[in-house]
DNA sequence: CGTCGCGTTGACGTAGCTCAACCTACGTGG
DNA sequence: CCACGTAGGTTGAGCTACGTCAACGCGACG
């Protein structure tokens, strides 16, 4: 799996410098509250990113010098586990940020991959680290970024690996339907809702054909129209 | 279990005004790389107790409008899962910081439970806001705790939360030898280590008297010298 | 002295892991 | 065009690690 650093000279969706000014989505990313004075610094050193599915951002351990912006797509961060097996510990959707412990420490401490094709922005930590010295409302939302990312983290400990096998993916399916954004609701497979939940990819295979056997998912290999109601009853056990 | 806030005032070991400046522990603390002036600033507004083992100092849900330094002792952040039963997600030892999510948002995210005796100092949100616009320095050592509580958060879930229950609790164990400080080691009960753990505290029981039988942990009920060695062995796998 | 909380150990049932077979969809190359 | 290989999904069969329930011992404490 090629990383995006490694990759970028030759990646042919490379778009060049960002116009953040002109970011269409800038209200959705953490960088709202900047003026145009301190978007004209920023745009300098950022580069913008188009990359397919399942291509990594950066790896774990890797020398973590930039902030990455996502601006469409599904990412998630993967750490491999002691006996190889992979371990899925957040999702990111458009709008989040991921290499935020670029901005403390010299390495990244997971691995980064796209669960779509994606557009994203890569920000140098330095040019962050200035403008959150600048501008304390752009310090607040880093404040609130790191709990967002803490939160979600408790919440897969307390909320997707705790209790039996249905009822986790039942909650991971309402969670996944509440990440998704303009209609589009990222769709896992097997293996990924596994490395999430902390089960075999049989075990949530059977768990997902159970629930479509009650009616709570629509066909599609899981990927229909989901009953919220009924999935909550599920979830609450 | 009386909260901390309800029962300040009750509180016949509250100490009074912190002395920020001649706090023995300041290298420690996260206000290391304040200036006397700011201490003079901060010293007004904080609080400093004594309390208890056992003693809540804030509840989940609960008006979030201050942050604990913890300057001696231990604590649990705990949460209760939908079936009623505890979880711990993190614990905290002396230097750190309980209740950052009181800087970004109005409640508390979890229970913080002392498992020893403890100091802390309250210090309200407003304060450490106002003290991280001012200190770059400062604003810098708040990114670096949130960071660390992530850290702790994920490795929640990839050492502790996963391989069978000997590994887990070897990974424990090896895990509160290192966060003791000068000689002590918290001392967890088989239920706390089983909320930790996701395990039930039979298997916990189970597990740590395996590892006594071979060697890997000295008697007094798991509380002896433990051979990190043999102990490393174990949660290799 | 009785009670309560905690730790230990045993017996038993079961949820989920493992291994395996099978199917479909998809891509690749002749 | 078909033949083939591969990756993912589904389902079954068997095993096992862990949860549950229960009994018992111990120390703390009133």
């Amino acid at each position: 799996m090629a990383t995006l650093t490694h990759s970028r000279c030759l990646d042919p969706h490379w778009a060049g410098r960002a116009d953040c000014r002109h970011c269409k989505i800038r209200a959705l990313m953490p960088f709202a509250p900047l003026e145009a004075e301190d978007l004209d610094q920023i745009l300098l050193p950022v580069e913008d990113f188009r990359v397919p599915e399942g291509v990594s951002l950066f790896e774990s351990g890797m020398p973590a010098a930039a902030v990455f912006a996502l601006r469409r797509g599904y990412v998630k961060l993967v750490e491999t586990l002691a006996d190889g097996r992979p371990r899925i510990l957040r999702l990111l959707r458009a709008g989040d940020l991921a290499g935020l412990e670029s901005l403390v420490g010299d390495a990244y401490r997971h691995t980064a991959i796209t669960l779509t094709p994606a557009n994203l922005c890569e920000i140098p930590a330095a040019v962050v680290l200035q403008l959150a010295e600048r501008r304390p409302a752009f310090q607040r939302v880093l404040f609130e970024r790191w709990q967002e990312s803490l939160d979600q983290a408790d919440r897969l400990i307390t909320r997707l690996t705790s209790g039996d096998a249905l009822g986790r993916v039942a909650r991971l399916l309402l969670y996944l339907d509440e990440l998704g954004q303009d209609g589009q609701v990222p769709r896992l497979s097997r293996q990924d809702m596994a490395a999430i939940l902390d089960l075999s990819a049989e075990t949530a295979s059977r768990a997902c054909s159970e629930l479509m056997r009650r009616g709570a998912l629509g066909e599609m290999q899981g990927c229909g129209p989901l009953d919220r109601a009924a999935l909550e009853a599920l979830a609450g056990s």
